[in-house]
RNA sequence: GGGUGGUUAGCUCAGCGGAAGAGCGUUCGCCUCACACGCGAAAGGUCACAGGUUCGAACCCUGUACCACCCACCA
């Protein structure tokens, strides 16, 4: 005998071993068949995976074994991402916890040890995703990863491409820097949070002792960077002062006052300070008035280029004194309580600095051209829909990336430079290591894969290459080509791209999708993709990002040790619906957990009645009524499912097959069809439940690809056909013979009649070990229909003796209630509480009768009539007939009560 | 400041023009020979608010109020 509950673990694990030795995920060209074709966005390798990649994975696999089991040729490319930055930090802490830092081990040994982790984390990873149930296939050379050979190729060939076009330049441009990380980051790898801080208002006397200009600032350590107070033109409190000097406070600086539009009037005080090399706004400014820019906080982010009191210190310790040195001078007008952005490094959460320095950039705006048109066009779609919008604003909007990082990890970026031409412009460290390039004075880089051998311009030979990496999206928006060997002509290449569709979670949109749609349009003239299935981003149960500072993640690991893989894709899929962030909490895994333990029990049923290698078929010429009704559901199950599946609402196709097994196939077919199992229908009986039963888990394979694929294979040995497996069967499909639509209202109406009987039992507390006599009323007709489904109402009712006969009035000693055209008698003995029946009935009635008198009203509108369709119409008056059918019968039965008793 | 989504049962959410739904939780009764991770029966909702369109609105329109996220250089 199988045990009551299912346990995953072990099949998990047999049927990842079977998939794989058996290859039956390995990609292969075959021009004959129509690829279906999916990239992995590519996990960082900087540690475990989340549940945000169990939700993603999950969804790209059911796409793929849909796919698969449509009889496309479903390929889903595998693989791993360096993650620059984010798995730089990760080996900075390794090595911390070492006592060791970057610096000291130096740049070579420390990619030595990047090599190293990715051969460690590359693998967990990977062997998560199979635990995941994704259908890759594993081997070896079918895993990618952005910087092993084949992609640096790429990334090389992208870079020169664009180079070439001129699209990559190098520029000295206010970027957003990070001190923790040390590099610089695109403009999109900042993220903005509110934070409380002051408005300090501070005085910045006139040189000539006429007074003092106050200014309102959030960041007063910038100060010792100030090059100008600037006022707006218009502003006539300041017109009189537009052009004398100001002396800079802490400082023997003196600054000029100067006008400019951008000047908000309203604003603080209406004066602004100038800090051009440390924020945005200031540094356009400056370039207006064409104003000196000074760089006072360095690299680190500690100040520089200032009075040796604040020399080195921290932004954050030399705010605080210069605060403390303005109000000690007088110079500190207020402190105003004050709530503004500010921007943090998306990777270590640290302040971003903003400030002026050379780096390497893509030239976008002709690069998203057309791209936007590909949108606007529909040729392009996001899944859900509402993404369109923001995606073009963004692409209409694009600003300049900068690609260049200051970390070692990465793709070098493959330009040299000439070390005679660069005396003046290339800058070594004590290392003799190159640390930095400054192009202002007119070096010329060399874009090139190998060191070159000769300077064109001085004949030297001697090179070196730029220090920075490639940002690691630089690699990534390149995947869908790169994967399939792009830039040689591949025939993968030429087979399986454009892949059919992107799964990602909305939160890298602009990160990766648009670059990839970016590079796809400039590198080949085609989309990646041409559609994109944009998902939402798994959080807590109150709907908070999951954060190991705040303790509430949840790993998806531990998921699925403990209720198994089945389990948590159920229950991540059942509720991603529209794209929707996912509250997950252990509790939602239970309704998953469940419905896994419900479908094993139906395979435990089925093996406790069929005899073992025995084949049982339907019999399609001898179905009874609850067959008919059962092929019918399920019938119009596939309908919804496939129609469900085409829109990419997994979901809901997910829904209707849930609901399928577990309410009409477990709770009616199965309990309708047990009285025949221990009868001489039995292989009849068998032959549909298991033929039904393996369709459903056909359908439901995608979704729940274990514990699928493991009944299945238990329940092959009673199928005439099947496959060897259930990941390579084909779906079942809506077949118009098996549409009985007549048979489903007629059954639709016994379950009311059942569940009548049974609330009746319940209402008067009549044990469900108790037998009862019932009798059943109706008018000829009905009474015909009922009769030969007799038996299904007597096991399902728990009747002893069961009596129908035409319009019946009550008999005797007996409770009663009204089920659409029936009249149900339930005899009892020993003592009913009359009084309690009366306010049963009367209860009813006062809910009715209200309800019959609105619909009668409706019935009767004129404009009603007039307007609305006619099946409405008709709908409405049968049901208006049925209800006073209903209330008649029921103030009969009211009417009988007392002398009945 | 702009944009997007949300406000429906105690909780998490479906439904998006024709009698208010699911899962979990709650109550009552059942270890009925697949399943107590189960079965049966129930309780529980002016569908945020105010207008409008319509024969008819949770659903469409217009406002309002909160909530969430994204974007934006207001110091």
């Amino acid at each position: 005998m199988l045990p009551k509950t299912y346990e995953p673990t072990n099949v998990e694990e047999k049927w990842i071993k079977i998939w794989q030795d058996q290859g039956l995920f390995k990609p292969k060209i075959d021009k004959n068949q129509k690829p279906f074709t999916i990239v992995i966005p590519p996990p960082n390798i900087t540690g475990a995976l989340h549940m945000g990649h169990a939700l993603d994975e999950t969804l790209q696999d059911i796409f793929i074994r849909y796919a698969r089991m449509k009889g496309n040729n479903a390929f889903w490319v595998p693989g791993t991402d360096h993650g620059g930055i984010a798995t730089q930090n990760v080996m900075e802490k390794i090595l911390k916890a070492e006592g060791k830092t970057k610096e000291e081990i130096g740049r070579e040994s420390f990619l030595e040890r990047m090599w190293k982790w990715y051969g460690e984390c590359g693998t967990t990873i990977l062997d998560q995703l199979k635990k995941i149930g994704c259908s890759i296939d594993f081997s070896k050379e079918n895993i990618r990863f952005t910087m092993d050979d084949q992609r640096a190729a790429a990334v090389f060939q992208a870079f020169k491409e664009l180079w070439g076009k001129g699209l990559i330049y190098r520029g000295e441009r206010m970027i957003n820097w990070c001190p923790r990380c040390y590099t610089a980051l695109s403009d999109i790898e900042v993220e903005y949070e509110e934070e409380k801080s002051f408005l300090w208002h501070i005085k910045y006397p006139l040189t000539d002792n006429s007074g003092h200009i106050t200014v309102a600032t959030t960041r007063p350590e910038t100060m010792l960077g100030d090059t100008a107070v600037a006022v707006n033109p218009s502003d006539k409190r300041y017109s009189k002062v537009i052009g004398k000097k100001l002396k800079l406070p802490l400082t023997n600086r003196e600054i000029p006052i100067i006008a400019d539009e951008a000047v908000d009037v309203s604003f603080g005080t209406g004066a602004v300070k100038i800090t051009p090399f440390h924020d945005p706004a200031d540094f356009e400014m400056a370039q207006r008035h064409n104003l000196e820019m000074i760089q006072v906080i360095s690299y680190h982010g500690k100040m520089e280029n200032c009075p040796e009191k604040y020399l080195g210190k921290k932004v954050e310790i030399a705010r605080k004194e210069i605060v403390e040195d303005l109000k000690e001078a007088g110079l500190l007008e207020k402190e105003e309580p004050y709530k503004h952005n500010v921007g943090r490094c998306y990777r270590c959460s640290n302040h971003i600095e903003p400030l002026i320095s050379e780096q390497w950039f893509v030239k976008t705006k002709n690069l998203a051209k057309p791209v936007i048109e590909k949108t606007k066009k529909g040729e392009f779609s996001l899944y859900p829909e509402n993404w369109k919008n923001p995606f073009l604003m963004w692409l209409e909007n694009i600003k300049d990336w900068c690609i260049s990082r200051q970390i070692w990890w990465g793709h070098r970026i493959p330009a040299w430079y000439c070390k005679n031409c660069g005396k003046e412009s290339l800058f070594f460290d004590e290392r003799g290591q190159l640390k930095r390039v400054s192009l202002k004075k007119g070096l010329k880089p060399v874009v090139s894969k190998e060191k070159p051998l000769k300077c064109e311009i001085c004949g030297g030979h001697e090179f070196v290459q730029d220090p920075d990496v490639l940002d690691t999206w630089f690699s990534s928006a390149l995947w869908p080509m790169s994967v399939f060997g792009w830039p040689e002509k591949t025939e993968e290449m030429e087979y399986f791209y454009p892949t059919s569709i992107l799964v990602t979670g909305y939160e890298i949109l602009y990160l990766w999708v648009a670059r990839m749609a970016m590079s796809g349009m400039f590198h080949q003239g085609k989309l990646p993709f041409p559609k994109v299935y944009v998902h939402g981003i798994v959080r807590d149960k109150h709907g908070q990002k999951m954060s190991k500072s705040k303790g509430n993640v949840i790993n998806p690991l531990d998921i699925m040790k403990k209720y198994g893989t089945d389990s948590m894709r159920f229950s991540l899929i059942i509720q991603a619906i529209g794209g929707k962030d996912i509250p997950f909490s252990e509790n939602s895994i239970i309704g998953g957990r469940n419905f896994v333990n419900k479908i094993y029990n139906v395979s435990r049923f089925i093996h406790l009645y069929a005899v073992k290698d025995r084949i049982y078929k339907p019999d399609y010429l001898s179905l009874d009524e609850t067959d008919k009704w059962m092929l019918s559901r399920f019938n119009e199950t596939c309908e919804i499912y496939s129609k469900y599946m085409e829109e990419m609402m997994l979901p809901e196709a997910l829904d209707r097959i849930y609901a399928f097994l577990w309410d009409e196939f477990c709770d009616w077919y199965i309990e309708f069809s047990k009285p025949q199992i221990n009868s001489n229908q039995k292989d009849k009986k068998l032959g549909l439940i298991i033929s039904v039963f393996t369709d459903s888990l056909k359908l439901l394979h995608p979704f729940m690809p274990f514990v699928t694929e493991e009944l299945y294979s238990s329940l092959s040995g009673y199928l005439e056909n099947h496959s060897n497996f259930l990941c390579m069967e084909k779906l079942p499909t809506a077949k118009k013979e098996f549409s009985f639509k007549e048979t489903e209202k007629k059954i639709s109406s016994l379950m009311d009649l059942i569940k009548t009987i049974r609330a009746l039992r319940a209402q008067f507390s009549i044990p469900p070990s108790k037998k009862i006599n019932v009798t059943i009323s109706a008018d000829e007709k009905a009474i015909s229909i009922l009769k030969e489904l007799e038996e299904h109402i007597k096991t399902l009712a728990g009747i002893e003796n069961l009596k129908i006969e035409p319009n019946l009035t009550k008999p005797p000693k007996t409770i009663a209630a009204v089920s659409g055209n029936f009249t149900i008698y339930v005899n009892v003995e020993g003592n009913i509480d009359i009084e309690k029946e009366k306010i049963r009935l009367k209860k009813e009635e006062k809910e009715l009768s209200p309800l019959l008198e609105k619909w009668k009203q409706k019935s009767l509108d004129e404009s009603f009539i007039k307007n609305a369709p006619e099946p409405e119409i008709a709908k409405l008056r049968e049901r208006i007939l049925d209800t006073e059918n209903k209330l008649k019968k029921i103030k009969e039965l009211a009417g009988y009560l007392d002398e009945a008793f």
